[in-house]
DNA sequence: ACGAGGTGCCAAATCGCTTTGGCATTGGTG
DNA sequence: CACCAATGCCAAAGCGATTTGGCACCTCGT
């Protein structure tokens, strides 16, 4: 089935059936119609291949996942999180007549080339992120889902990450917490110095002394890890004098983490300690933990958005995307 | 940079170029580590979409997701266990050297042929599958990942579900239990039938009865529904005369629901009670709830080679694979 | 010394689509 | 009536790889 046999079958060139598939050249409308009428008949569908080759292009965007140097490929990936993205994503591309490749741990700059994507996500960049150097020079426009911490990579999507921190300790605040605590990570996201500053400007705003602690996530090896990681650092945080009533994890599982050592100490969940976290998944759903959503589709509406866009990026081009609280039993 | 101007750097024909490269024709060992070493500096990476037209294939495999009636696409998405898999399926496809295509929510057999995939896997299909209906006279190798509940529909690499299931009830044994009851869902998987069937048989060895109850799962909209529908089943059984000193949930989030059913009852897990899921997820493993883990990476590690292989595959070929089950605290 | 067989290389066809440029035919205008 | 523009259609030239078939040349064996 290829576009000859269509043309063979409505007595027209082969021209012909290309600009009435396509609508593009100077076609009556009767014929046009007949020819999509006949293509239809014969089950017609245009080869990817051969339309690409010819276009130059291959209507397919790239989702780069995200590389940590300690934590291993198979760790790192069962954090929900990317798997959700990479569905999302999918669905967004699909939506928008592209097709998307889930690109967990891509090596070299040469292998990137060689799917020949006209567009590319990348996930999560890190500072001084081995993923950004392979994509100097890359001829593919580029779009970061995340912040770009080395300073000026390009175009971003982003979540805002000082607005949901602050609507975080807001919403802490608006329960009657007063000592708010905040169990970040020693991962180089620069959303999470973001999220850092944030809480240190919205602390001296509220005059209230900062309790920022930080648990270990870079070396940590698997996601039970991390959970303890924060419980543990949730504990000594507990234990101090001055306890604080609010604790808000910044990573997947910390909040659990938090609530695991608030049980330990016969802490009361809400009663004596809120709990919340920056990052909704499947466990603060299931433990009833405050989170934040992400509002992963909008993200990815907008970076497609931008892909897809005829004039080329300014490469200063960056988008916030607010999250969205959901607030559950653990406040 | 095209094999012309590589041919062009090197003093030679195209065809030698392609020869060198692809070490397929007659070259000279000297000349064929000459044309690489400049193509090499040149940076050439060739253009997949001519290779692709040339060879008339696209190296390209296609990843199937679900579609379940009722449950919209979106809450059906967050199950975290697809994500796992798209990731997974990408890395193993990678590894390969193909690309994987996730696909959500595929309309029409038309789609689904422009991709031009040269293989497919299809995702827990179900009794009178939709998707199933598309794959008709598709001219795409596919292999269906989870069993064929309509009979024969051909190739499939799915879980040993009367292995696992009968090693779950092995292990809840061992721990004491003697009154172990199964939460099934009103779910067309034919792994749940199996599941089933398992339990009844491995109950009458055992001679015991069998307590079996469906929780609502197919009509449920969210993850939270499914585990409030196992958690009110769960009450049911566990305030009944004789209640179990067992139970197994037979899906995601299952588990956690019977669980806090134990807590609203004020039995203690595992001491009144033995809990376990036939599935592992996050939740699961931050609950401590005892789970199989269903080797996903083998499963698909097994269905891409099925798609790779060189002889076409046996209509009947089903491959399966055996859970690992992974005791938490919850036996 | 001569043909057979092997070796190294290449020109050209092919995959299926898009797009340029041109050729008739038609309709409208001065 | 002659002329110009618009319209409908098509032949052919790409896109960048693979692959077929054939042309020289070289090396043996007789």
């Amino acid at each position: 089935m290829t576009v000859a046999d269509v043309a063979k079958a409505a007595g027209v060139s082969i021209t012909t059936v290309s600009h009435s598939l396509s609508g593009k050249g100077r076609v009556d409308a009767s014929t046009r119609e007949r020819v999509r009428a006949v293509a239809a008949e014969l089950g017609y569908v245009p080869s990817r291949a051969a339309r690409n080759l010819a276009l130059g292009r291959s209507d397919t965007i790239g989702l780069l996942l995200p590389q940590l140097p300690t934590m291993s490929l198979e760790e790192l990936l069962g954090l929900d999180y990317y798997g959700r993205v990479a569905v999302a994503a999918s669905q967004a591309a699909l939506h928008h007549g592209r097709a998307l490749l889930v690109l967990p741990g891509v090596q070299s700059t040469a292998q990137l080339r060689s799917f020949g994507l006209d567009g590319l996500i990348v996930l999560d960049p890190i500072l001084d992120d081995p993923r950004l150097e392979l994509l100097r020079g890359l001829p593919t426009r580029t779009v970061l889902m995340g912040q770009d911490p080395n300073g000026e990579f390009g175009p971003a999507v982003t979540i805002d990450a000082a607005g949901s921190t602050r609507a975080l300790l807001d919403h802490c605040w608006e329960r009657g917490a007063r000592r708010i605590g905040v169990i970040s990570s020693d991962l180089a996201w620069s959303a999470t110095a973001d999220a850092r500053d944030a809480y240190a400007t919205w602390c001296s705003e509220h005059s209230i002394e900062p309790t920022l602690a930080i648990a270990p996530a870079a070396s940590a090896q698997s996601r039970p890890d991390l959970s303890s990681a924060a419980k543990q650092t949730a504990l000594d945080l507990l234990r101090a004098p001055d306890r604080p009533d609010a604790l808000i994890g910044m990573l997947e599982d910390f909040g659990h983490g938090i609530v695991l050592a608030a049980r330990e100490l016969q802490l009361d969940v809400p009663g004596d300690l809120l709990v919340a976290q920056d990052i909704d998944d499947a466990v603060a759903a299931a433990s009833g933990i405050t989170a934040l959503d992400l509002n992963v589709h909008t993200q990815l509406d907008i970076a497609l958005a931008m892909l897809i866009a005829d004039e080329p990026l300014p490469a200063d081009e960056v988008r916030l995307v607010s999250a969205t609280l959901v607030p559950r039993e653990s406040t």
